[in-house]
DNA sequence: GATTGACCTTCCAGTTACTGGAAGCCCTAA
DNA sequence: TTAGGGCTTCCAGTAACTGGAAGGTCAATC
């Protein structure tokens, strides 16, 4: 089949396809005319990436499990190893992203937001760390 | 003072001070030989430009960031607008990295991980939805 | 004065994973 | 025969740097 036809069955762009044989992660035939011939095993093989790239793994780590894929004799525990990094990853991003996210709640809410210049947020950009002290009432108001 | 110290002030490693110089965040001067000359305001623009790539705003936002904080008359209510939309941000990259992760989580779990080949995450990558079925025994075993 | 070594400069290339666009075949239907 | 759509390759651009080569500058040392 032609590219588009792959294209639709796998969920990819054509694009991205071309991108995948350029480095080798596909390998269709061509057909007299020069255009790529895709058997049902190739678009077998784009799915497969499609699925690991939404699941997160990048083109490299794609290319290992795709070896695994091939191997009829693999152990399952080198794909559980992978995906158990894979987990790991993904928790220390999201670690990430929650303190990130804090951090700018706690700006946000110290910004009263309307129209006057003064602005905590761009404070603490600026290296103002406000302090925000007054635990015991002695500040303004 | 040169470049080296604005690096060590600003806590940006010097290569990206002079990518920030050529798209244009930055413009120190230049002494008679040439060096770059970064004055005190330079390094505090570095040092804010440091905080809010590692707030995770992306160069264009730090640019429209860094106008805000340098006009001396704009409303608090701009700064926090593009803080609440860059949590909004960050609260959908958590939630699908905690979609994907249970995903994962998934596909390890029912993986028993040892030497045999059968490996249901890779039967998943490939499209076969493993439907996990004998609910009522009946199969091997 | 010469040399050493750290620091500075510019420029080019590479990274990741595509995506867009131009120029130009190929194929089918009207 | 012409129009259209699909196909090809190749080049460039994205985001935000990072690495490296080639070469100028500076301060200290011999």
């Amino acid at each position: 089949m032609n590219i588009s036809a792959a294209a639709e069955l796998s969920h990819l762009p054509v694009k991205t396809i071309r991108y995948y044989e350029e480095i080798g992660l596909v390998e269709p035939t061509r057909s007299s005319n020069g255009y790529r011939d895709f058997t049902d095993q190739d678009v077998q093989t784009l799915k497969f990436l499609q699925r690991a790239r939404g699941l997160g793994f990048s083109i490299e780590e794609c290319r290992d499990l795709l070896s695994l894929y091939e191997d009829r004799n693999r152990a399952s525990s080198d794909v559980k190893a992978l995906t158990r990094a894979k987990i790991a990853e993904v928790e220390r991003k999201i670690e990430e992203l929650v303190s990130l996210k804090r951090v700018l709640e706690t700006l946000a809410e110290a910004c009263h937001g309307d129209e006057r210049p003064e602005c905590p947020i761009i404070d603490d950009l600026a290296g103002k760390i406000a302090q925000d002290p007054a635990p015991e009432g002695q500040g303004r108001k």
